[in-house]
DNA sequence: GAGTGGTCTAGACCACTGT
DNA sequence: CAGTGGTCTAGACCACTCT
């Protein structure tokens, strides 16, 4: 037996979150429904569920069954946005604002890392996110239509397209990459730092099944922000963002 | 029961990795000899070793049984160092330099972010790392003599402090922070840059069971490294370091 | 009270691999 | 070939909590 029994339920039920069948606050059948399904011992359906849960995808409580959870914003490392939340966990007013929106097709910049085709079309969002009157960070974003469609519809003018998108698409992949830049000319004025101040640019990835959802570029001022991360091996990791 | 008998058998086995009573290679009794000294069935050890083993603390093979592996390297989250590695995989050759080296106690500095009381004795150490001609990497280190005692006969002339103490210490939590800073005069004369400009900031601090044994800032200059992070919610997550 | 998940048991068969 | 881990079974009892 290559892929164990287990496994093919874990997987069979992971897919039905990432496809929308079972949507948050969904309840998932029992345990014993489960293995009356799958003709096999509830220990085999314990033993998936118990690591869907760990994953963050499902809630269970007893009597009272399992639950599909809203789509989980940290990427289990580095527990970065909604940034919203972020922000009003430093105690601060949060603020947004809409700089640019486009719509148009992957034949531009970001094709090749979004893995997309010559045809797709995509959104292109920057705005900004203010804690009390001083910019917190840039969010410059590419969105593939072909994955969420719906995206088109949204307003962006009011809610972030991260906090909308955490709303409606669950993810299974992340990818982070983190550097440090200099702040260029049009970042530094909307970030109201000095032309090569360091930033803390973090480029996210993110994945639903096998499609590309989203590719966003956060960019921090430098002596404003760090990531904190903190993890055992073992046991799930905390970590927390802080601001210097 | 609040804490179940797996965990129990979990965290036994930990503890005896993590104070060296069973070092690296050692091999772990078997599961049937674990079932009986422990007085439980298979499974609930099988449950237990099944997680040690995801977590990295011990290799499991067919036939040969359990062994315990050398302290990880990766914190599971951002696969950061051993440095010469890193830069042996971007083939280049890895040069090393030992720059400043002190003993004293941790009335200084470090005291409070090493968890240290006012008797505590350190080390601190800075140290270059370079691929091929080109500084990589500014290493400032402090070690907690009161963890690692061995660490005040070790000789960093030649092998990074990073190195030794990956083989010497295992760890079980680890926290990192990471953040955008200017290149200070000292720092930007170690790695060749010019003051102010953007470097990439990771400070560390490992701990064994409850004491901190470590805490390293590392400098990147911030246009020749990033971070990198892939991962899923569900199995264990892919990241690599990269060079841009 | 009833139904859920959490844990544990005492078996079983299999795949693999070192001897 | 023998012993290991990997998986699965068909039960069991319990804690919890929703109704």
């Amino acid at each position: 037996m290559r892929v164990t029994l287990h496994q093919r339920i874990l997987s069979d039920v992971e897919h039905r979150i990432l496809s929308g069948a079972w949507p948050p606050g969904y309840r998932i059948p029992s345990e014993n429904e489960l293995a009356q399904q799958y003709q096999c011992a509830r220990m085999t359906i314990n033993k998936a569920m118990t690591q869907l849960a760990k994953a963050g995808y499902i809630e269970r409580r007893r009597r009272a069954g399992s639950f599909v959870l809203q789509p989980h914003a940290q990427s289990a490392v580095l527990e970065i946005h909604d940034i919203k939340t972020e922000v009003a966990a430093l105690g601060q007013a949060y603020g947004y604002e809409l700089i640019e929106w486009h719509r148009r097709r992957g034949d531009v910049i970001g094709r090749g890392r979004l893995e997309l085709s010559d045809s797709a079309e995509l959104i292109d969002v920057t705005c900004l996110h203010r804690a009390g009157s001083v910019p917190f960070c840039l969010e410059e974003r590419l969105i593939n239509l072909d994955a969420v469609s719906e995206a088109e519809q949204a307003d962006f003018t009011r809610e972030s397209p991260g906090a909308w998108l955490l709303r409606k698409v669950p993810w299974n992949v992340a990818e982070h990459t983190i550097s440090a830049v200099g702040a260029g000319a049009a970042t530094a004025h909307h970030l109201g730092i000095h032309e090569g101040a360091p930033c803390l640019a973090v480029e996210r990835r993110t994945w639903n099944a096998d499609h590309v959802v989203t590719l966003v570029r956060l960019t921090y001022p430098g002596d404003r922000h760090e990531l904190v991360a903190r993890f055992s091996p073992t046991g799930r990791q905390t970590s927390s963002p802080r601001l210097t």
